[in-house]
DNA sequence: CTCCTTACCTAGTACTTAGTAGGTAGTAAG
DNA sequence: CTTACTACCTACTAAGTACTAGGTAAGGAG
């Protein structure tokens, strides 16, 4: 889980461009969340894996709440790219669920990131969490692209977006709950052929 | 929000019998958590909320995590009680559809539950969380409890558990983050036409 | 009224928290 | 070699963390 060395091991310090560092702070940070979310994550556990003071750590990211915007940022950023890599057209061309089964493909292989958010999803419902306007917008723009994927296709679209998007984060949460027991891909397709009917 | 008086202001404190006082901290304990999660959650602000020191509250609890499972187990007791009055009928005996729009309508009125456990559930995914092995059994039961419900009706009742779990905690957490945008009731009807077919 | 249980307090421990001020040393450009 | 930059440090503050030891006083039983 350590992405360097403890606090206590005094080993030499290495010196690393911002960048360099910043994606090692990101990706330590991303574990840590995951496993006890925002308001359980100390500055100390991510400068300790990270090799690094705790001043040293704000050095790069300023505060707390930075800390987690330059995770989200990151994310977003890695999402978008991994997506439309996966489909292979723009994502406004790929049908719903094309779309959702190359998202629950990709969700199966990075637990450690849907973990990431599902956590905080739930912990930034407070009105006054770092994250809640992140997620709030998030839900509205996630709603939006699934309904435009669906138009046509169905009498609401509006409610079948909300529907894939809650099976989704549910069917998520069942399976991180119980990892070796189900398998995410296989419950989706249940699921798909529910929501979009048996037809392929 | 606050259940009695703050910390600065210096009213007389009221000397409740044990059972009272429990409930009073459940009740303040139960808000806070579904704010800030467990790890967020600190002795003080609960003592606070209830108008007591922070030892007078471990009087009661012991430690913080008997705080979170008086908590727990509270509910437990007050959601199996709730749920039989609601149907009428020990719960064996509801089909899988009635169950569920009884287990709705119940949570569509009280959000402030439904929102730390859904807080909660997502947090206690880490191995580590205290009420990690809570969650992992509460969600076994009630899949073998949707389960059986469904047996008969259906060709794959375990699937279709899963299903109906899954879609239920997404609508939760979708109605959660936007409250006045969404209609839980209505969702889940929406979603139980697509999960239980068409017909009533 | 007295005794006794118990709800609750004060005081203190040992530790962790985020964040600041100001300095040092590695590195790269000129 | 020198200058400028910056990654990172030590040392510190002020506050919050769960929890303990031991005492006080309220309320009911006798």
């Amino acid at each position: 889980m350590a992405v360097g060395p403890a606090r206590g091991t005094r080993r030499e310090r290495s010196r690393l461009p911002a960048a360099q560092r910043r994606e090692q702070i990101i990706a330590a940070t991303t574990a840590l969340v995951a496993e006890r979310g925002f308001w359980g994550l100390s500055m100390q556990d991510v400068a300790d894996d990270c090799g690094l003071t705790v001043p040293g750590l704000l050095h790069h990211v300023g505060s707390k709440d930075g800390l987690l915007v330059a995770v989200l940022e990151h994310r977003d950023a890695e999402d978008v790219r991994s997506l439309e890599a996966a489909l292979g057209v723009p994502r406004e061309a790929a049908s719903l669920r094309e779309l959702c089964a190359a998202l629950v493909r990709r969700n199966a292989a990075q637990p450690e990131i849907v973990r990431l958010f599902t956590v905080l999803a739930a912990e930034s419902l407070a009105p006054d969490h770092p994250a809640h306007d992140y997620f709030v917008a998030r839900q509205r723009t996630v709603l939006v692209g699934l309904a435009t994927a669906a138009k046509g296709t169905c009498p609401d679209p509006d409610a079948l977006a909300r529907l894939v998007m809650a099976t989704m984060d549910g069917l998520q949460l069942v399976w991180l709950r119980d990892p070796g027991t189900y398998d995410l891909v296989a419950m989706w397709e249940e699921a798909a052929a529910a929501l979009f009917g048996a037809s392929a």
